[in-house]
DNA sequence: ACCTCATATCAAAAATATTTGATACGTTAT
DNA sequence: ATAACGTATCAAATATTTTTGATATGAGGT
């Protein structure tokens, strides 16, 4: 199932070092990519690449203005990571035939 | 820091697309690893890679009995998983000096 | 138009993660 | 004690991810 990929892909945000200290910084507030990098031991494009995966994720949204990005955390994005999570983590209540309530 | 090392890890568990279908399977209910493998298009030493993977993560459980390795969600691993994403996704409140609530 | 700046993209190199097959370990049965 | 079974671990092969350096793109300033 392709839905794997998908879900995969909304965690990918989190499991990795770097991307945990980039999310860090947007906690404070939305970020320019000039000023992450800044803070951020790594080279331009590896930042690039970094944004692109937490973008893709939902977790991160980002807005032009002029020649700037500009990052921040997703509310919606985020929310719908924690509820997958909570889903992906709960039982999976099959009802199987002969399971029902009033059964003799 | 190394705790962006360690909270990675509590996420490794849901970046990769067998082990979202591992968990799947174990959202079923507990399951011997001999179960598992037989569902899951993968050799031995592959699962036993993923299950060493999912139970650092602290999501998984695991627990012996005889020559069988079962394993389950960790009801605990979970909530703190997903508590821990909350935390990395929420606004972190820094009280700066001069911010006060009484400033002139 | 031309130049500079901020960021994205590309391809190759480097690093890391995953799979594979062989073997080791612990448990149970004979 | 030996054999068979289920799982873990190891090292090597393979695949995927990440970094790097070069270049492209697009916006603003001159």
């Amino acid at each position: 199932m392709a839905m794997y990929e998908e879900h995969a892909r909304v965690f990918k945000a989190f499991c990795d070092k770097k991307r945990l200290r980039i999310l860090e910084l947007l906690r404070g507030g939305e970020k320019c990519a000039c000023v992450l990098i800044e803070q951020l031991d790594m080279g331009q494009s590896a930042l690039s690449y970094h944004m692109k995966i937490l973008v893709e994720s939902g977790v991160v949204e980002s807005r032009q203005e002029g020649k700037w990005t500009h990052y921040k955390i997703s509310e919606k994005g985020s929310a719908y990571a924690g509820d997958l999570l909570k889903e992906l983590t709960t039982p999976n209540t099959i009802i199987k035939k002969g399971d029902g309530f009033l059964r003799a």
